[in-house]
DNA sequence: GACCCATTTGTTAACCGTCGGCAATACTCC
DNA sequence: GGAGTATTGCCGACGGTTAACAAATGGGTC
């Protein structure tokens, strides 16, 4: 068994539900929080650390000490001041690599990171229907890291870790994909399989949680502790970050939000219920509310709704009425489960990504904002931001080397003994 | 002004918004958690309660220590083992009393708990219409504390603290009822009347808020981390709970599950909106489902939703088909609203509170057992535990009195200093 | 240009608080 | 009195902060 494993087998079996917080929770979260101010203000001063931060300056100057004896960071400079100068922090760019790994139903997406999780490099490989396999998956996996480190030279950079995403319903602590609806797996122990034949510590995570996590520490989430981030694609979900952490909720499967009702009776949903939130705003059901205004639309292309979603947005740009009144329909549906959101859990923001968020863009939002203002509690309503997410590319494959960034940061040793 | 303020006027200006743990919110919920394990298995020894609660015995002796400084605790006595016997801790029930008050639209309820929380006393006093300005309203919770007080007997009791709810929105940390609806107050420093007034700590609080902290202390929260409680009366909402403690959102009103969608463009809603779960599920819509069903029914009370919801109780016990009807009908929607939240919270529990839920009892709750099984997802539906509370009497006061037991708890001082 | 001082930054040590482990003590039973 | 268990006190490890001190620079003075 090899040491990578970043999944110890045995745990969890703690007799005691709660969750007792020790002292070095505070030293792991303050190392995020630190290592949050440098990616986002770089270079900055140990002086700025500690104001952004709150903490001493003594302790952001153990903290930093810390992180540039594991590497991460570096003194790129100085700045002028009053008195000494000012040391300035930056990530090292040496330092190491993350990748982040985005399993999804027809490709498997590897993106290179550097340590401040600037984007490196990545590679696609589709995934075609029959291969479904765990191990064909773990192969497309292992194939992509192999591509992506080896273009990016010698000496070989040191990995920091991996963070995979996988659909469905997934045990973090164990690294197993508990359920994957789409491929019918079960108590898969992917994350052995794949750090056996990576030799890398991996950490396995569900995609809306990856999506949260990015907007945590690079996005709207950033210094903010309520944040829903909406994914619409294909499928919709939400990522849900609660008092500035992700929520996963009991069992692994909080943000199932595709699948609340908002039309009871509504129309049929792929899960078997009727009136789902994703039946109306997941891409196909956009595509139904195009075919139900004009059956012989020219936007509309057979078995392949992205270039269906493509045509509506150039629709809309083109000033098409039938495009317009589409993007109506779904910011209808859209504004109303987005009102439902606030309502209940009154977020500091809530954030739409992927794909359809992506290509419908602004117009869809300018409508949705005008259909929760009608739908949700004033006061609530005004408390929320309701934006796109501004990350650049997957951020799903970003939050999965986040995830990981946040495994490498958890396990760096105190060092008082110095030397 | 008096320093019996539980809530420091200026305070909230930190230039950062995330919070920052220090090692003393550790001790302070080990506090709380100790406290719970004592008030549930009371008597018990320090060695049950380390196995309880994960902590070291070392740990719980200094807490328990100083809970006994304090006057909550007590050693009552001595449990056999093979050798030295077991020190056995209770609540001192003349440790001190907790006032719980719950203001409603209608009426004011005050009650008076020991230390352990047991129920000792009550009054309520009934509130007409017009008596909405808020010193009113501080007038009748004086006279009610007086009243409970004076009963108690002498020598006067010592009051840990008290906790008020006031519906609507409220900014615990200042007292102050941000916005109450139903009588249009706006920005009351409710608080700081009745501090001034009652010379007491006092705890401003929602009753959805109050609500789930009695759960979490003593109903179906207990040892558990992610909860919801349903209040089901003439309004519906949500307390909710997420790792343990309570969620009140960015600004302090999450909960509103009553004012989520769940029939787009359906029933119209008091909130203005159209299709909100409260219009189906709050005792009016449950009044109204009768209604729809057999206007002429005997069981119909104009005026008072409370003899028609009581006359339909009675109707289901003696198997009357119209009744069976009516809640069948409200537990389709009901049903389909918990799967809701079983969809995107995935909680332990889900507990369904209030007078509603009382009266409507067990057959309500197998008809939404049944539908929430159709329409939650499978996973998180057996991961969820869907019961009414077990709660005796106002779980609103109760919940009230738990968060100035809280506020007592958190204000304890440390005692190293021995003698 | 040499020197000194003010000023600010960064580091170190001391302190307090938390928890856990271990040994000494307390207590009862056999 | 000895064995066995409970409780307590003490110590170490770790966290953060405060305060004192060392380091680095600029500016003024001779």
């Amino acid at each position: 068994m090899m040491d990578s494993l970043a999944w110890p087998a045995t745990e969890g079996a703690r007799g005691h539900s709660i969750a007792k917080g020790t002292s070095r929770d505070i030293r792991v979260a303050n190392r995020f929080e630190i290592m949050r101010v440098v990616i986002a203000r770089s270079p900055v001063s140990r002086q700025r650390i500690a104001a952004e931060t709150g903490l001493s300056i003594a302790t952001v100057a153990t903290v930093v000490g810390e992180l540039i004896a594991a590497g991460l960071l570096l003194e790129v400079g100085f700045e002028d001041s009053a008195g000494r100068p000012r040391a300035l922090m930056a990530v090292d760019h040496a330092g190491g690599v993350l990748l982040g790994v985005d399993v999804a139903e027809t490709y498997v997406r590897v993106d290179l990171f550097d340590a401040a999780l600037a984007f490196l490099d990545g590679v696609e490989e589709a995934l075609s229907p029959e291969e479904n396999r765990p191990d064909q998956v773990v192969g497309h996996i292992v194939s992509g890291v192999r591509t992506v480190l080896g273009r990016a030279g010698t000496p070989a950079p040191r990995v920091l870790g991996a963070g995979i995403t996988v659909p469905g319903q997934v045990d973090h602590r164990g690294g197993v994909s508990v359920f994957a609806p789409n491929w019918d797996w079960h108590d898969i122990a992917f994350g052995e399989l794949l750090s056996a034949r990576l030799g890398i510590p991996a950490h396995l995570d569900n995609p809306l949680r990856a999506a949260i996590v990015a907007e945590l520490w690079f996005g709207a989430g950033r210094r903010r502790e309520d944040v829903v981030v909406l994914n619409l694609g294909t499928g919709v979900g939400a990522g849900l970050a609660f008092r500035g952490t992700l929520y996963r909720g009991a069992t692994n499967s909080a943000g199932e939000w595709g699948h609340t009702t908002l039309v009871l009776d509504g129309r049929p949903c792929h899960c078997g219920g009727c009136g789902c939130v994703e039946a109306y705003v997941g891409a196909p059901g956009i595509v139904q509310h195009l075919r139900e205004l004009d059956p012989d639309s020219p936007m509309l292309h057979a078995n392949d709704q992205t270039a269906t979603i493509d045509a509506l947005a150039r629709g809309i740009d083109a000033g098409d009425p039938i495009a317009q009144k589409v993007v109506a329909e779904t910011a209808r549906y859209l504004g109303a489960a987005v009102a439902n959101l606030i309502n209940l859990l009154n977020p500091e923001a809530i954030v739409l990504s992927s794909w359809v968020a992506t290509r419908l863009g602004e117009p869809l939002l300018a409508e949705v904002r005008a259909v929760v203002a009608r739908h949700a509690l004033g006061r609530p309503f005004v408390a929320t931001e309701i934006a796109r997410s501004t990350l650049p590319g997957d951020s799903v494959s970003l939050g999965a080397a986040t995830l990981a960034l946040e495994g490498f940061l958890s396990e760096i040793a105190t060092n008082r003994a110095k030397g």
